[in-house]
DNA sequence: GCGAATATTTGAATCGATCCAACAAAAATG
DNA sequence: CATTTTTGTTGGATCGATTCAAATATTCGC
């Protein structure tokens, strides 16, 4: 009862608590956000009457308008926002990025949308000094979206041509030459690639001009990173079935069937995720293949369920976390310059990988 | 450099636009924010000036003021915010919440903090229009804080005696009663307790003063579901070690080897969260004790992790998700009234549990 | 061509604070 | 006691928008 008359009451504003204790609405606000100038006994007053009065405090709408900053900064992605909790690789940067933000006070926002139109409004709108920006699918229009708010922003992964957006990723063609070199050396000579996407809303069979046109370089890059280290090796790189997902499950699986069902199936498989390779581990096991003997798999991303998951996924490690600390400081740090950083990669060799099977 | 410059020029307001395109605030308001009531030629003029002197749009800091809504809610724990992105139970309960959240496109803001003080200061200064309390360690405080900013807000866990502040959680007794009432069953007679805190910053095996002074009555009930029920099987639950642990690893570990350093060890241990019987499943596998053949466990909570690890977690599963869904629109649809609801629980047996040994 | 009806535009008020130059009072100094 | 200093307080300006009653244009019917 209480509280609902309450809540129909308009709430006591900072000026109100300045007249029913007789002093200017200046000193009221220093009372709340410098004490220390105030004397004493006035501090006290107008304090008890703010209790009295039931005022929640300076309200931080008022004091954001005054201040220019929220002290918050976005993280934006074309995804549902479940995919900060549920997507291993965003739940890890999302970990860095909360480390930084920690350290400072600042707060995080979370900003995504289920359709375009909402995603638009919803990036104008967000309360934050700044955004980082989850380029996956969809990359490029949210970094328009972005644009256009004029605030400061990094875009995760390097996959931009545009030299002009301030970015932070990894050597991509590196990190791919590593997995490349690993299952050359181990003797395999039948790949199958499981790619990312090269532009939005792609899946399937990439061709060659897909990947001339790539809007994701990033992708392209990697691709470009396993061909050059497997030319070395002698490995004829124009018969490697090169798949697109969405990195989810199903498309995952169809790219799977799709390409066993080819001639001559891979000894190895190089995936860019680690969520990919993972999906391909069990639709190996459950079609009675025996992951590394049959078929090796090379992960990227470095993601913990890897090292879980059975066998243990080898994997091209990203600085993840450190990724997201970098970002978020770039926000908090701002100073109007555009700043690209690459990250260095790490193989890491666990059981998913082994010699090539001379069948 | 351009972009240097720009960040040193005062961003342009709408009132500039409106100078310079020679109309009222007013309307250049409008033509931002409901085009169509204004004329063509003026809106398109307005626009242009807009576009030309690289207006950013309608700056959301002073929207907001003026509509007095933030259009997000805040989630606020004691824990640091990585656990949003860490811990299991948060992911689904975050899934369900940011569910609802898409749904109206409302943001989700983390609030979260290293210390007491900044943490005081985040709720205080959250850009909310209310907030979701996940109330683990400190959850009173936390209540507390919250409960000054005068904003809804709810708790989850319905484990306050305070019957004024809305709440969503589950039925503690009975989903107790249903993990004793199945090992029971199971003919176990031996049994402890992995237990979560009663109080703050508790840790040790719990006396019967400390269960009935508890400050966290969901871990009460709890408790109390599972002595209840063991008694009707005629257990001696005067004799059942209660090990509170901060539920993570560390404490985990510690309260087993207390249990297992007493004179007779348990057959079947009932843990008040997936979590800790997570820890306890790998801990006795370390020690070479066979789960279910020597000890049973049931877990509490029905989160993910649990369904795939070896052996597959028995436990009680609470709507996570639909908790976090209503969570959310507690807050979004607020009407000013003090709700409480309490969802179900279901008894989920997969193979941690298994008959008594005879042993 | 005139008045009524309708469509646009205006500008002051408001949202809830903080900041700061100017002023007032009290304390310290000579 | 007069003059600095120091300390506290005041009230207007500002942050960047939206709103709405009133003023002004335009269109329409006859």
């Amino acid at each position: 009862m209480a509280s609902l008359l309450e809540g129909q009451a308009r709430p006591i504003r900072l000026a109100d608590i300045a007249k029913a204790a007789g002093v200017s609405h200046g000193t009221a606000s220093n009372v709340f956000s410098r004490p220390e100038i105030v004397r004493a006994e006035v501090r006290e007053r107008v304090k008890a009457v703010a209790e009295q009065m039931g005022y929640a405090g300076p309200d931080p709408k008022g004091r954001l308008l005054r201040a220019g900053k929220v002290n918050a900064i976005g993280v934006a992605t074309t995804e549902p926002l479940s995919y900060f909790f549920d997507d291993p690789f965003a739940r890890v940067m999302m970990a860095g990025i909360s480390e930084a933000c920690d350290a400072v006070g600042a707060g995080i926002a979370l900003v995504s949308a289920a359709n375009q139109e909402k995603l638009a409004w919803n990036i104008q709108s967000a309360l934050v000094d700044g955004f980082i920006l989850f380029c996956i699918e969809g990359g490029s229009r949210l970094v328009d979206l972005t644009r256009e708010r004029r605030l400061p922003f990094v875009a995760l992964e390097l996959g931009f041509q545009d030299e002009t957006v301030s970015a932070i990723g990894i050597d991509n063609v590196a990190g791919a030459r590593l997995a490349a070199r690993h299952l050359a050396e181990l003797g395999h000579r039948r790949f199958a690639v499981l790619s990312l996407g090269f532009a939005d809303d792609r899946t399937g069979f990439a061709t060659p001009e897909v990947v001339r046109s790539a809007v994701y370089t990033g992708t392209r890059d990697r691709l470009a990173g396993y061909f050059e280290e497997l030319s070395r090796f002698g490995v004829d790189t124009a018969n490697i079935p090169v798949y697109e997902t969405e990195n989810e499950e199903k498309s995952t699986k169809a790219g799977l069937e799709a390409i066993f069902a080819k001639g001559e199936p891979p000894t190895a498989i190089l995936a860019m995720s680690d969520r990919m390779a993972l999906v391909a581990i069990d639709w190996l096991k459950e079609r009675g293949l025996d992951v590394p003997g049959d078929v090796s798999i090379v992960g990227f991303d470095g993601v913990a369920d890897g090292a879980l998951c059975t066998p243990p996924l080898t994997t091209i490690a990203q600085p993840i976390t450190e990724i997201g600390r970098r970002a978020a400081r770039m926000i908090l740090d701002h100073d109007g310059a555009v700043r690209r950083e690459t990250m260095g990669v790490e193989l890491i060799v666990r059981a998913s990988t082994g010699p090539a099977c001379k069948g």
